[in-house]
DNA sequence: GCAAATATAATAGTATTACTATCAATTAGA
DNA sequence: TCTAATTGATAGTAATACTATTATATTTGC
């Protein structure tokens, strides 16, 4: 993926940001620091104030980039899930059997993410700890309705709906698809979690990837596919 | 359920209160008025001052049950998988085969609450929505493992390793019990939201409860249980 | 190279939030 | 009825979540 990193960029809906972090390097900074301060600090302490205090801009200055703290953290997310659908694409990329690509775009959408590419301003390992612990907070809220129609959760669907048609492709009468593929998704996060801080909700296995190994094994199951 | 009503309380670690809520009318206010004020606000823009304000008593009145807002909706999702347990134990007594207890359980955990069997102080379903959106805030923030430490989630770890002794019962080699429950229960809450707010994410079907049709076929092919 | 546009910093200010403290009034228990 | 516990009333503080204004840089377009 290397190779890459300079021509390609991920492009995020406007409506999530009043002006664009990567046209300024305050913006940069912001998306930068804002992901470390979050990982720091937990979404719920984390203020504008701080992170200008942080990268030594005003309070002010960050209001122009974003309107509050849930869009910046609807910004990471989105990035995050545009990434993530990067690299499912990359790895599905060529191949024709839709069996092997489900289990790809399983393997990519499950699996710890430890290698940092620094595929952009932002730290994609810091970034997965913060989709992990604080990205369910930006739709279970009361703003999810109109957040929706602005685009926020656009990224998300459309990467669900991709690893849909594949199922369908499998088995074109499945019913849930969508049901299955954010089980799994969502699962797979809060799993990681759990294995972190309420490990009796889960069952870790040291030097296994027992996530991946328990939703590849999932989804194999419940469309009949043998291993 | 109604014969029990009056003789069995739910009993809740004392450490997530200052002062058992249920010791008095105006604990119990809290309770019911602070569920209330939750749907409809959503956690965030919901208040000890508004509660007390809407309750007709102050802020340092409410203040005296409950150190913050975060141990109220950690005091009323304990209270949630306590009902959930109970409901489930009822509905598993007596059955001896460990495939049918499953069934029953996994049914009472997906399906929806409607009827309001008005337990206690708390309205069933509007403490459901109230899990739904808002319950995953209590475990998904920094003070997790010092919440863990004193008991916030030891009945909802119960309820997990209660079902997952039912799944060891049924394939003792099963090697994800507590991952397969975990994902059932977070899931089937998540799909729920998703079939209210963002129904790409899932999969509706009108008439039917899709969410408890999913999951009770995902655990039972999991398992190679035949329907 | 200069004017115009834009971006940022500095400062100030407001309403609300998340509490804590004190004391008086009321109620309940023994 | 006396005492203890409970609640209400009031006050106060530091922090949060913003908005507004103005001055100063910096960039860009010509």
């Amino acid at each position: 993926m290397q190779d890459l990193q300079s021509n390609i960029a991920i492009k995020i809906n406007p409506n999530v940001y009043k002006k664009d972090p990567l046209s300024s390097d305050l913006g940069a900074k912001i998306l930068r620091q804002g992901c470390n301060l979050i990982d720091d600090l937990g979404f719920e302490k984390f203020t504008f104030k701080k992170l200008a205090n942080h990268i030594e801009s005003t309070e002010a200055s960050v209001y122009r980039y974003f309107e509050n703290k849930h869009n910046l953290l609807a910004y990471l997310t989105m990035w995050y899930w545009s990434w993530a659908e990067y690299k499912v694409l990359l790895n599905t990329l060529n191949i024709d059997c839709p069996k092997i690509r489900l289990q790809r775009a399983m393997k990519c959408l499950t699996e710890e993410v430890i290698e940092d590419a620094e595929f952009s301003q932002v730290n994609e390992v810091k970034l997965n700890q913060i989709v992990i612990r604080e990205s369910s907070k930006v739709y279970l809220c009361k703003t999810v309705d109109s957040d929706n129609e602005s685009g926020f959760f656009h990224v998300y669907k459309s990467l669900v709906q991709r690893i849909a048609n594949i199922i369908l492709e499998i088995r074109p009468t499945f019913k849930y698809p969508h049901m299955l593929i954010s089980t799994v998704i969502e699962g797979a996060r809060h799993q990681r979690f759990f294995s972190d801080h309420l490990p009796r909700l889960t069952d870790v296995i040291v030097g296994e990837d027992a996530v991946t190994d328990f939703y590849l094994q999932l989804v194999q199951r419940e469309l009949g596919i043998e291993d």
